[in-house]
DNA sequence: TGCCGAATGTCAGTGGCTGACATAATCTTC
DNA sequence: GAAGATTATGTCAGCCACTGACATTCGGCA
């Protein structure tokens, strides 16, 4: 289903309708100023008015593809998570639960890397995101939201793939949260480190990896 | 620092000049007015001019002692947390991590459960906050992030008692983050059986046993 | 008692967000 | 290709969360 990264999909163009067409265009026009004006003036600097005029659009309008401001700005990152969960349902039944999530995830990065390396919706763009959600109270609220509404999606996929039911066996949604938080902590040292950029995408699966690899002393009973 | 539950405290009225008192007794009105009002209409259906009005005080006051309609109705939440903490950091030094965190959340449930049994701030009455924050998107948002707030601190509360640098050693915060979300899935399930809801804090606390229990299965390779 | 600072009230204004209705653009069907 | 059904958009009015500025009142204290 979802492609990846939100920005216009280069196929089936010639498909759909003009009026489907059009809606994508202008979805994408509002989340590319809107992400151009966030990291410039900031996101509480920013007003809906001023994004809806530099697409050219009402604001009423603005409302009827975003519920809310939190929305534009996350677009991208919802996009990017609901294809995790795509590579997730896509991992070969033999993987073990934790191995599945782990692939997922790296694949997930590195197919949304090769996609694009420029302009919005890129990965390095999105990347900048993470300063800007981490650093911004409502977005940063909104995301973990967001992210917990993907758990329960996640230990749906992983419930099915084991034959459980997620609502018996609390092994499914526990292993979900325990990954977001894992992914989470992930992002925030990649945001804290400016080293780790420079890296791009591989980076980021580097600093995912070392963390899944400490989640076992984190957890073992003694730190010595 | 913290007292169980924010609810006015019982000693150290007769220290606090009358200005001090008048102000926590204000505080406390807002938030058991506040809470009443959105248990009975909801959070939504709730205006800030109704919850001031009830407690005969200009919207503005209200905005001096919170910072948004959020905050009203987690400052029970909050303290809660808040004493958990306190209550870690009391734990002795030869416990390892895990250990301390399990024993600081069965002790401060206990302690919050033995304080108060009926009225505003009392155990039941936090317990039915869990509903409402659940059901409540802005809510669960805005608890989430104060959630990753808290995780950070807990994160420095582990690294000191290990003698160990957080920003360099991966394990306190993923230790934190992990705790976080197991918590975090013990209060899902709790609010989604009502069973659990009669055992008050005893059934909370061993719903976050079992959960703690699964952690390692849930991580474990293979889960048959 | 009188002064200082802190808490509160009032007021005006901004900005997010919504419902209702009218208009204009696309799609459909003949 | 025109008529009519759908659907997207604009406009307008309004609610509500939240804020700054200023005036007023109240508690602390000499």
């Amino acid at each position: 289903m979802a492609t990846p990264l939100s920005a216009s999909a280069p196929a089936d163009c010639r498909v759909l309708g003009l009026r489907e067409r059009k809606k994508q265009r202008t979805r994408d026009a509002l989340v590319d100023a809107a992400h151009s004006l966030f990291l410039s003036q900031g996101y509480g600097r920013t007003t809906v008015d001023e994004i809806a005029a530099s697409v050219d659009v009402s604001q009423r309008t603005f409302f009827r593809y975003f519920a809310n401001k939190e929305e534009v700005a996350l677009a991208v990152m919802a996009d990017a998570e609901e294809f995790f969960i795509d590579c997730l349902r896509a991992r070969p039944a033999e993987e073990n639960p934790l191995q599945a999530m782990r692939a997922a995830i790296t694949e997930a990065w590195r197919t949304l890397g090769t996609a694009r390396h420029t302009g919005p919706g890129s990965v390095t763009a999105a990347l900048e995101l993470f300063e800007l959600i981490e650093n911004t109270p409502t977005l940063l609220a909104a995301h973990l939201r967001h992210t917990t509404l993907q758990e329960a999606e996640v230990a749906r996929v992983l419930a099915e793939r084991e034959g459980l039911d997620p609502e018996v066996d609390l092994r499914p949604r526990l292993l979900a949260a325990v990954f977001g938080a894992v992914v989470r902590i992930s992002h925030l040292s990649w945001s804290g480190d400016p080293k780790a950029h420079q890296a791009g995408p591989d980076g980021m699966i580097a600093l995912i990896e070392r963390h899944f690899d400490q989640l076992g002393p984190a957890l073992a009973g003694s730190w010595r």
